[in-house]
DNA sequence: ATAGTCGATGTAATCGGTTTCATTATATAC
DNA sequence: GTATATAATGAAACCGATTACATCGACTAT
């Protein structure tokens, strides 16, 4: 089922029936609205794999979404929050899932080029950024969210990694702690720098210093951050709080916890990075910085939108501003 | 960058360049080889879009995953799995969550036909069999997972929900108890069909009656959950166990009871349908009947590959089984 | 030397839309 | 009644690939 049948069908030329379509005004009524009878009754749809050969990119009524890990709930809630403005405006998504790795990343952007999407909304790896500059450079549409590229003139959509963590840290000193861990997330990466610095900037505003062996890293999974709990658990002088900056680590560090059969909090106090529905019903409930995923994926997807219609190539920085979430792990 | 500026660059006509790009063998190997050079220097990438016009649908790398819900880490789990193969085969994928409305389902799949996806892996909702049908008569390579809707003559990857919750309700029956609730899933599904099937029949054969008050439904979400779980222990005579058919009902179910200070399991036992990362983490840790959701991905994305380059119409059904992880909640 | 094969390559049609430009029909101005 | 502006529509080029068919040259067989 073609334009060309339904012009034929109608009488009129496909140009006719492409403005139909479109909704253009230069149609008269009349003819509109007998074409558009046949297209109902021919159980017409428009083939959008040939409309974006035609139309500009910017028009193809379709959007990358590029995470690092689709079985985060953190990224699961971005993707609904893209999703949600996608349909809104008739736009369909295509997800990939790069697991941090660099090479998936690349095949996945190029093939984001050569599908012709409209832009892509991105929580980079830490490992192309040449590309990344490529794309900047022929103004390829795009929005980074979660962490940032530095030196790239480029949308970003983030979370306010160093005030989550300085909250966190804050509170677990402010509780009466004063070795206090932090299982951070994978080196190099924007977010977790930030997360560092919020922890120091606290424990520097406390008068507290800053030991070495306190600050861990794991890679953004269950099984990192358990092994890094077991290091600062092994430590001579062990801490009595740690925060973790994500939550699929912080569970690692629960199962260690409970492994070793010490009683949070009061053998140990601990904050977690990210809420999550299981949250709340663990026991003792956990104390999180909550990110809002799902309003980030909103603003990433509606600023990707702005972008298109709007030919400023100015960009923008959208930071959306964390809440610590206190319940019973934190002790106090 | 198009064939044509290759093939302007290598002296060849566009109908070479694009035997070089599919690996024909019907070019000279110092023609491949001078093309292939000058692909790789001008940086040429084809475009799929342009291909996807002419190329017969089933080649179009490009698969349709269409979900309920991604926020539940089950179908992520899928999303995980699908993608896998998709991947190892330069595929990409298009997402789309339906949130179990069948209206966006409805527009998704029409988008899916109008993006000309080889085919689609598809978690259907009830409301929309009619299309459904239409999909099958046109022969439209589909496989439907988690669900099936009777009546249609379609592959299917789906769990062994009866025998899953045939498991759970035994296991709840062998620990003693004799009043056991159910928190099931949205009416009219084959799954929560089948997960009643299996709750019916562990009580018929330990000689137990089939209590109507005892058969609650949720809607998937946690306040779905919540709100079974509050009709249940509101009972003049509440049970002293139930089976709750979801992850995330599960969650609104401890959350009630937590907040009525009930101990698991010794005054009412749980048992939750889909392992997660946190079961293990709450205390006490929950039993589950976990759900091989990586696996239902690969196999689905296998079949559809197979559908796709076979030319038989015959059909199957895969079936996993599920696996009953006992832990504390349970009691016993 | 001629015909027939075969392999490598080119020509041009095609997929299904969009859009520019030309054309026709209608309305308005004088 | 003629000229001109304007609105509605059509013809055809085009997007970037694939592919059926045509062509051409080299080689083999007779």
């Amino acid at each position: 089922m073609s334009i060309k049948k339904i012009a034929k069908a109608a009488g009129v030329s496909t140009a006719t029936v492409s403005r139909v379509l479109n909704g253009s005004d230069k149609v008269q009524k009349k003819t509109s609205e007998r074409v558009q009878g046949i297209i109902k009754e021919m159980n017409y749809q428009l083939d959008h794999v040939a409309r974006r050969m035609k139309v500009k990119s910017t028009d193809s009524l379709l959007f990358g979404l590029v995470i690092t890990d689709i079985g985060n709930p953190f990224f699961a809630n971005i993707a609904r929050g893209v999703e949600e403005v996608a349909y809104k405006n008739k736009h369909v998504l295509l997800i990939c899932n790069t697991n941090e790795d660099p090479e998936k990343e690349k095949f996945f952007l190029n093939s984001m080029l050569s599908e012709k999407v409209s832009g892509v909304i991105i929580a980079p790896t830490a490992g192309n950024s040449a590309m990344f500059e490529r794309l900047v450079s022929i103004n390829f549409p795009m929005v980074m969210i979660d962490r940032r590229q530095k030196g790239l003139n480029i949308d970003t959509v983030s979370i306010n990694n160093e005030a989550g963590s300085f909250l966190a840290v804050q509170r677990l000193i402010k509780n009466g702690h004063k070795r206090v861990g932090i299982i951070n997330g994978i080196k190099g990466l924007s977010n977790t720098e930030e997360r560092l610095g919020g922890y120091i900037k606290a424990l520097k505003e406390a008068g507290l210093p800053i030991v070495d062996e306190l600050i861990t890293y794991g890679n953004f999974v269950e099984s990192g951050g358990r092994e890094a709990m077991k290091e600062l658990l092994s430590l001579n002088d062990p801490p009595t709080a740690v925060f973790s900056a994500n939550n699929l680590m912080t569970l690692g560090c629960i199962k260690e916890i409970h492994e070793r059969k010490l009683v949070i909090p009061d053998e140990i106090a601990l904050i977690g990075f990210d809420d999550s529905t299981w949250a709340e019903a663990l026991v003792p409930s956990l104390t999180t910085v909550k990110q809002p995923g799902y309003e980030l994926g909103v603003n990433a997807a509606e600023l990707l939108l702005k972008k298109l219609t709007s030919n400023s190539s100015s960009t923008m920085d959208i930071v959306l501003n964390p809440e610590l979430v206190i319940r019973g792990s934190c002790g106090g």
